[in-house]
DNA sequence: CGCCCGACTTAGCACGCGCCAC
DNA sequence: GTGGCGCGTGCTAAGTCGGGCG
C-alpha cells in the first residue's frame, strides 16, 4: 500500500500519556532458567544468547527497591471497602423452586425433599420467550445467543450449522441448554447448600519430635504450626530463596510468644529436620496403610462429598467445584513473587460470607461459631467467599464446570468467538488502516491489537508494582521486552519478544512483521527516547483497548481473540491433518492440531520428571513388539508353507496366524504413534487449551472423521462439555 | 473519568489413585 | 499380590474485565 509514508511521523498528535514513567519492582529473574532454555530450544530453534542476556539484565536491575511503602496504604483501603460492603445486602434473594419429577439426569437422592416444593409453572415456562423490560447489554447478548441457539424442540430457521434436530435424543432427560435464561444479571432463583468444609484443626506434634535452636526447644502451638509449614517444604527449592525465607521468618515471628521471639532471631540457626522427618514418616505410614483403613478414609471423603459437595441451584442438584476451604500454609507465588513465604492464615467461620436464597435451608456454622455474613445475592454465582490475607483478594466457592451455570457461560464464550469470526476481516482491515493514523494513541492501539490477534497475546492489565511477580501482557509490554531487527536470519523486519507472561511463563518469539504496513516503523517510533522499563504502549491500556473493541463488535474484548484464534486454528489444522486411515493415527492428528493451538497460546509445562525414563520404557516396548511381529510373521509363513504342502486352501492355522500378525502390527503402530505423540508433547501442555480455548463442538464434530468423543474427552471433560455433546452435530462448523 | 475491586476465567503443578505388567 | 507409572483431579495462583464509586 502506498500509504506507507503518507503521514510524517512528526505530525503525529501525541496527546498525553496514559502511563507515566514507572519504576518497577526490579528483580525479575526467570523462574527456572534451565527449563526455559530447553523450552526455547524446542520452540524456537537456537537462540542461545538470549537466556544469558536475560540473566545479565536481572543483575543490572537490582538497585531499586522502592515500593514497600505502598503496602500499608493498600491495606487501609481494603478495610474501608469491607465495611462498606456489609451494608449492601440485596433485596432480590427470592426464590421459587420447581420440581421436575421426570428429571432423573441429576438424580438427587438426598435432596429430593428440598426439591419438592411448590411448582410455579408460569415462571418456569422457559419455552415462552418473554423478554423483560431490561435493555441492558446482557439482554442484548442473550438475544444474540438465541439467534444461534440450536433448536431441538422447535426448529426455527436452520440458520446455523448446528441447528439440526436430533430426534433420537430425549431432551427431557438432560439439562436443556437452550432453556430460556434469566435476564438482568439474575443468576438463579433458588440456591441451597451446606456451606464450606473447613481445614482440619492443627494437631500438635508428639513430644518426641523436636525443633532445635541450638538445642531442643518446645514451641507454642501457634509458632509450632507455622514451623511445620516450613518443615514440610524443606525439600522444596522455595525454602532456599531469600525472599521466601525473609517473608516466612517475619510472619513466623508474629506467631511466636515474646520468649520465643527473643530467642529465635536467626532462621539459619533453626533446625526443622526432625519435624521434616516426622512428616515424611507419616506420609510413608499413610501409603502403607491397610486396605480397610484406606477404604475407610475413602468412604469418609465420599460422605463429605455427598454432604457438602453438592448444592441445589434452581431445580437441579449441582456439583460444587471447591467446597473445601484452603488450609493455612505458606504462600507459594509463582515466579519471582515478592510475597512468597508469607503465612496464609487459617480461615475461620467468622471470615466466611455465605450466599444462598432467603428461603433455603441456610448452612449452619460449626457449633459455637458465626458466619461473617449471610447474604442472598442472586446476581452472583458463588456460594461462599472469604478474603485472603496475602493479596487481600476475595476467594470463592463456586460450581463445578459441569454445572448449568458454568456450561452456559462457556457456550456463550464460544458464541462470541464465532461472532468475531464473522467480522474479523473487517476488524483486521481497520487496524491495518489505523497503523497509519496520525494519532499516536490510535497507532498504538492498532499495533497492540495486531499482536493480540496474530500472536494470541493476553490483554495485559496493569499490576501493582511490588505486589506480584513482574509479568506482562500486550498492553503492559515494556521497551525492554522487544528487540527490533531490520534484518535477521535472512528475514526482514523481525521483532523479538522476550518477556514473562502469566504465571511467569516465558514468552519468547521472533516474528517477522509487516513493514509496508508500518508495524516495524511504528514500533521504532514507540520505543524512541524511552528507557528500557518504560511502557511500549504509553497511550494505551486494556480499558481503552476493550472500549474500542466493544465498538467494533458487541461483547468483543481482547481475550475473545485468543478463543477465536485457538478454535479456528484447531478446525483448520484438523482439516489438514485428518486423512489418516485408522483411529490412533487420527487421534495423533487431533493431538497435533491441539498442540498447534497450545503453541500459539504459549501453554507450556515443565517436562515431566519421569519423561526420559518413560520414553525409554516405551522404546523398549516398541522393540519387543517388533520382535514379536517378526516372530509372528515367520510363523505365518511356515503355516502358509505347511498349508500349501497339505493343499489345505482354507487352513485355520493360516487364518489365525494372519490375524495375529495383523493384531501385532496394529499394536506396534499404536505404540509408535504414542511415542511420537509423547515426544512432541514434552514441554507443551495441551490441557489448558483443550479445556478453555477450543470450542468443544469442533471436537464433537470429529465424529465425521470417525473419532468418537470418548477418545478425545475423558469423563470429566465430557461432563464439562455436556452442552456441546448434546447440541453439536458432525457437521458443526465453528 | 480513572482507579479499585468484585466476580469470574484461565493456569500450571503436585499428588495420589487405579490400572497394568509381572 | 505388588510395584511402578501415567493420568486424572484437586488445588489455588494469576489473569481478564466490567461496574461502581469518589
Amino acid at each position: 500500500m502506498s500509504g506507507d509514508h503518507s503521514h510524517n511521523e512528526d505530525q503525529i498528535d501525541c496527546g498525553s500519556r496514559v502511563n507515566s514513567h514507572r519504576h518497577k519492582y526490579k528483580e525479575h529473574k526467570h523462574k527456572d532458567h534451565k527449563k526455559d532454555k530447553e523450552r526455547e530450544k524446542l520452540k524456537h530453534g537456537n537462540d542461545h544468547a538470549s537466556d544469558k542476556k536475560h540473566r545479565d539484565k536481572d543483575k543490572m536491575k537490582h538497585k531499586d527497591g522502592s515500593t514497600d511503602k505502598l503496602k500499608d496504604k493498600h491495606k487501609e483501603k481494603k478495610i474501608k471497602v469491607l465495611d462498606g460492603k456489609i451494608k449492601k445486602e440485596k433485596e432480590n434473594g427470592f426464590a421459587h423452586v420447581k420440581c421436575e419429577p421426570d428429571d432423573d439426569f441429576y438424580h438427587s437422592p438426598k435432596h429430593e425433599k428440598s426439591l419438592k416444593r411448590e411448582r410455579d409453572d408460569d415462571e418456569y415456562d422457559f419455552k415462552s420467550k418473554k423478554v423483560k423490560t431490561e435493555n441492558d447489554k446482557k439482554d442484548k447478548k442473550r438475544k444474540q445467543m438465541e439467534d444461534i441457539k440450536p433448536k431441538k424442540t422447535k426448529d426455527k430457521k436452520g440458520e446455523t450449522a448446528d441447528g439440526k434436530k436430533k430426534a433420537k435424543k430425549e431432551p427431557e432427560e438432560k439439562w436443556k441448554w437452550e432453556e430460556e435464561r434469566y435476564t438482568d444479571g439474575v443468576k438463579w432463583k433458588f440456591l441451597e447448600h451446606k456451606g464450606p468444609v473447613f481445614a482440619p484443626p492443627y494437631e500438635p506434634l508428639p513430644s518426641k519430635v523436636n525443633f532445635y535452636y541450638d538445642k531442643a526447644m518446645r514451641l507454642s502451638p501457634e509458632a509450632e504450626e507455622v514451623a511445620t509449614f516450613f518443615a514440610k517444604m524443606l525439600d522444596h527449592e522455595y525454602t532456599t530463596k531469600d525472599i521466601f525465607r525473609k517473608n516466612f521468618f517475619k510472619d513466623w515471628r508474629k506467631e511466636m510468644t515474646s520468649e520465643e521471639k527473643a530467642k529465635i532471631t536467626d532462621l539459619k540457626k533453626c533446625n526443622f529436620s526432625e519435624m521434616s522427618d516426622y512428616f515424611k514418616a507419616q506420609s510413608e505410614a499413610r501409603k502403607a496403610m491397610s486396605k480397610e483403613e484406606k477404604l475407610k478414609i475413602k468412604a469418609e471423603n465420599e460422605r463429605l462429598l455427598q454432604e457438602y459437595g453438592f448444592c441445589i441451584m434452581d431445580n437441579h442438584r449441582e456439583r460444587i467445584a471447591n467446597f473445601r476451604i484452603e488450609p493455612p500454609g505458606l504462600f507459594r507465588g509463582r515466579g519471582d513473587h515478592p510475597k512468597m513465604g508469607m503465612l496464609k492464615r487459617r480461615i475461620r467461620p467468622k471470615d466466611i460470607i455465605v450466599n444462598c436464597s432467603r428461603d433455603s435451608k441456610h448452612p449452619q456454622p460449626p457449633p459455637g461459631t458465626k458466619w461473617k455474613e449471610v447474604r442472598h445475592d442472586n446476581k452472583v454465582t458463588w456460594l461462599v467467599s472469604w478474603t485472603e490475607n496475602i493479596q487481600g483478594s476475595i476467594k470463592y466457592i463456586m460450581l463445578n464446570p459441569s454445572s448449568r451455570i458454568k456450561g452456559e457461560k462457556d457456550w456463550q464464550k464460544y458464541e462470541t468467538a464465532r461472532r468475531l469470526k464473522k467480522c474479523v476481516d473487517r476488524i483486521r482491515t481497520q487496524y491495518r488502516d489505523d497503523w497509519k493514523s496520525k494519532e499516536m494513541r490510535i497507532r498504538q492501539r492498532a499495533v497492540a491489537l495486531y499482536f493480540i490477534d496474530k500472536l494470541a497475546l493476553r490483554a495485559g492489565n496493569e499490576k501493582e508494582e511490588g505486589e506480584t511477580a513482574d509479568t506482562v501482557g500486550c498492553c503492559s509490554l515494556r521497551v525492554e521486552h522487544l528487540k527490533l531487527y531490520p534484518e535477521n536470519d535472512g528475514q526482514e523486519y523481525v521483532v523479538e519478544f522476550d518477556f514473562l507472561g502469566k504465571d511467569s511463563i516465558r514468552y519468547y518469539n521472533k516474528v517477522p512483521v509487516e513493514k509496508r504496513f508500518q508495524v516495524f516503523k511504528n514500533l521504532q517510533l514507540f520505543m524512541e527516547n524511552k528507557e528500557p522499563d518504560d511502557d511500549l504502549f504509553d497511550r494505551l491500556n486494556t480499558s481503552i483497548l476493550n472500549k474500542h473493541l466493544q465498538e467494533l463488535m458487541d461483547g468483543l474484548t481482547a481475550k475473545v481473540f485468543r478463543t477465536y484464534n485457538a478454535s479456528i486454528t484447531l478446525q483448520q489444522q484438523l482439516k489438514e491433518l485428518t486423512n489418516d486411515e485408522n483411529v490412533p493415527a487420527k487421534i495423533l492428528s487431533y493431538n497435533r492440531a491441539n498442540r498447534a493451538v497450545a503453541i500459539l497460546c504459549n501453554h507450556q509445562r515443565a517436562p515431566p520428571k519421569t519423561f526420559e525414563k518413560s520414553m525409554q520404557n516405551l522404546q523398549t516396548k516398541i522393540e519387543a513388539k517388533r520382535d514379536q511381529l517378526s516372530d509372528a510373521k515367520r510363523e505365518l509363513k511356515s503355516a502358509k508353507a505347511d498349508a500349501k504342502v497339505r493343499k489345505d486352501e482354507k487352513s485355520k492355522a493360516v487364518e489365525t496366524k494372519k490375524k495375529a500378525v495383523q493384531r501385532i502390527e496394529e499394536q506396534l503402530m499404536k505404540l509408535e504413534v504414542q511415542a511420537t505423540d509423547r515426544e512432541e508433547n514434552k514441554q507443551i501442555a495441551l490441557g489448558t487449551s483443550k479445556l478453555n480455548y477450543l470450542d468443544p463442538r469442533i471436537s464433537v464434530a470429529c465424529k465425521k472423521w470417525g473419532i468418537p468423543v470418548e477418545k478425545i474427552y475423558n469423563k470429566t471433560q465430557r461432563e464439562k462439555f455436556a452442552w456441546a455433546i448434546d447440541m453439536a452435530d458432525e457437521d458443526f462448523e465453528f
